[in-house]
DNA sequence: TATAAAAGTTAGGTATATCTAACAAATAAA
DNA sequence: TTTATTTGTTAGATATACCTAACTTTTATA
């Protein structure tokens, strides 16, 4: 059984090593996303190596086990279903699941987190377009972008979200837009960013502000390649 | 802002108070109940006592404070609503709930309780017939007694069941029985316990072990009065 | 009422998770 | 390549929540 504090190490170590795509993560960048001291993360470590959920020696860099990786991926998948559940059931905004989350995560209960996802209808994506881990650990890797980064000709779908404000909203259904929507980019105004975009057969042009708020994942996109900050051209 | 810790003695303390009508609890007393040695206890209570949570004084008897209670009750709200949620939304079976509840007590968010609440459309009871505290502090003191406690000529309202198993159920179903269903005992013999109850204008006659399986309140029933363990008449 | 039993307290110790301050190793820069 | 900077480690201290063992007070009983 882990303490709160170690999946919360875990979890840290995964984000950190995931984000960045390097494998090797620092005694002081795992601190300062913890928001500890250097020596309190060393110690920790030491716990956690005799634990065997993280490789590391001396003055090297960290990694995690197979064994802390699933203990990571598990606490993340929990993580994710939580937020899921305030912002869908409970009417929570965008902004505000994230803290209520951090809590939630730690609950310990097999059949709680089951029921749950079973409760939520296995969703696939938070309400940030984080891709949910299943039961087996498995993700599909799709890095979220906004929609200004989606290149012309290319499509990608809706996941979620940047701006929960009522205006935005309405603006967004205005749009014809929702959650899990196909959107297809067809132009983009080189001067202003105004971009021609089609979702379900209506064609709109919205501003570079509105496209920054949509939150999207493109479906041909692959762990390993150049994807994640470049553009993702179709095909 | 309350440790875990410090929120299951308030919790203990409340209930301990609550459920043998006395007021003023001692330390063992309370080392029981949380499964910690008296010596635990004692330096909790200077803790409690400093924070203005308890009112106690050396070998004396320890009370909480209007605070304390106040705060006790938070969590006992907490709980009962996590334990509606659990069966309700989750399908938990009637003895799992109270685990997993324990540990969602302690999340800290009044919105998430708030917004919980009205998920669950502001329940009265939780899955074990207890009453569930509004969020201004207040419950229905309605003590919980099995059907086969009530006496002839008396009539209830049923808030739980006992046994979960889905013979008992389907057998409740078949009486005609539901939560908060008024049920009137029309008679009850002698020799076996047998009970002839009234249901929404149904008569039925239910023996012994499905009495003790049927949890029920009186609605006549006033704290103070003699009415914990005793049978409850009509006026 | 004197004494035995129960209840409550204190002192000193442990493990967890944090800190500061001093030090060591690795890396970057002059 | 020597030095400065960054990065990582160790040692010793603190607070929480727990323990055992010894002691004190209250209460129950012989």
């Amino acid at each position: 059984m882990l303490s709160y504090t170690e999946e919360n190490y875990l979890k840290a170590l995964f984000k950190i090593s995931f984000d960045s795509g390097m494998n090797g993560v620092g005694t002081n960048e795992l601190a300062t996303t913890l928001a500890v001291k250097p020596a309190t993360a060393n110690d920790m470590l030491k716990k956690l190596k005799e634990k065997e959920l993280v490789d590391y020696k001396k003055y090297g860099k960290i990694t995690l086990t197979i064994t802390g990786k699933k203990k990571a991926i598990d606490i993340i998948r929990k993580h994710r279903l939580w937020e899921t559940f305030l912002y869908e059931k409970l009417a929570f905004s965008w902004d505000e699941v994230h803290e209520v989350a951090e809590q939630l995560e730690h609950i310990q209960s097999e059949k709680l987190v089951d029921k749950l996802d079973e409760f939520l209808e296995f969703p696939e994506f938070d309400p940030h377009g984080d891709p949910i881990p299943t039961k087996k650990g498995e993700f599909k890797v799709q890095f979220k972008k906004t929609l200004s980064d989606v290149a012309v000709r290319s499509s990608c779908k809706m996941v979620a979200v940047k701006d929960n404000s009522s205006m935005f909203l309405q603006y967004v259904a205005k749009v014809g837009l929702g959650i899990n929507n196909e959107i297809a980019v067809l132009s983009k105004q080189e001067y202003d960013s105004i971009m021609v975009i089609e979702v379900n057969g209506v064609i709109s042009s919205v501003s570079q502000k509105f496209a920054e708020n949509i939150l999207v994942v493109c479906n041909n996109c692959i762990v390993g390649q150049s994807c994640l900050k470049a553009k993702c051209e179709i095909k």
